[in-house]
DNA sequence: TCGACAATTGACGTTTACGTAAACGTCAAT
DNA sequence: ATTGACGTTTACGTAAACGTCAATTGTCGA
């Protein structure tokens, strides 16, 4: 039995947790959003793989396309040094901030738009039932 | 002030309104979710055709497939008769509002992290500029 | 040692959401 | 008469994000 102190998942291990095709983790990593270890030819990944890999679905969620995703990801990882970089880094960010809010605005409206057609929905519902 | 209520517009109209390319509009239309009336061959678009437009380019923003989106359309412009067919719609809805909900949470999460991120550019920023 | 099973690497296929011409009609202005 | 803006259809192209299959290679329990 393999000692469970270093945090080592297999793919499957992956893919079953997060309910993905291990065909897609292994894109994403030829897409170089992932960068597991190998053991011979077999990949190994540890619990920052694991963190990055549930951002990736973060970002896939929020209908980011995988570049966007690598995008924000580098932008977590990131030590830039000069300061161009810096200023060019919070631009980015405050690029994202401004699409979030756009969409956290557009789930507000959908979700009250919702609202009214179930209860359309449930008034019909009981005028059917009498 | 008296805004237009023109209520019929051309597709460049559209197009120029929201920023879609022509081809976007009428690939829209080949896909079902756009049915503008004509005249003689060119399109013609009403006012409710400009919302449905609207409405499709917001689920585009939440990251739905047009399919998707057009699922939605069906669920603002339904006249269901049946009970069974009410409870369906309600479960759709529901579907929805979990998908939504799940959305609002992923954003907030991630606009927390841009924050934290953002501080630390600021902050790294400041120590260079000493 | 055998066979089941997991994992690997290509390579090609598929769906979605349009882009990009090509080739043409219509009409107003120059 | 020509140009330009706007419109049309048909058709092929493409990038993204995987799915699917094939061939192969360990790996482990009975």
């Amino acid at each position: 039995m393999n000692a469970p102190m270093t945090e080592s998942l297999s793919i499957t291990d992956l893919s079953r947790e997060f309910d993905v095709t291990t065909r897609a983790i292994r894109f994403y990593e030829d897409e170089g959003l992932l960068h597991p270890r190998r053991q011979g030819r077999n990949r190994v990944y540890s619990n920052r793989d694991r963190v990055r890999l549930k951002l990736i679905l973060r970002g896939k969620r929020l209908g980011f396309t995988l570049s966007e995703i690598a995008e924000i990801i580098s932008l977590y990882h990131s030590e830039p040094g000069e300061s161009a970089q810096l200023d060019y880094f919070i631009e980015k960010i405050r690029e994202r901030r401004r699409q979030l809010l756009q969409q956290k605005d557009d789930i507000e409206v959908t979700l009250t738009e919702l609202d009214a057609i179930e209860r359309q929905c449930r008034e019909r519902l009981a005028s059917l039932k009498q």
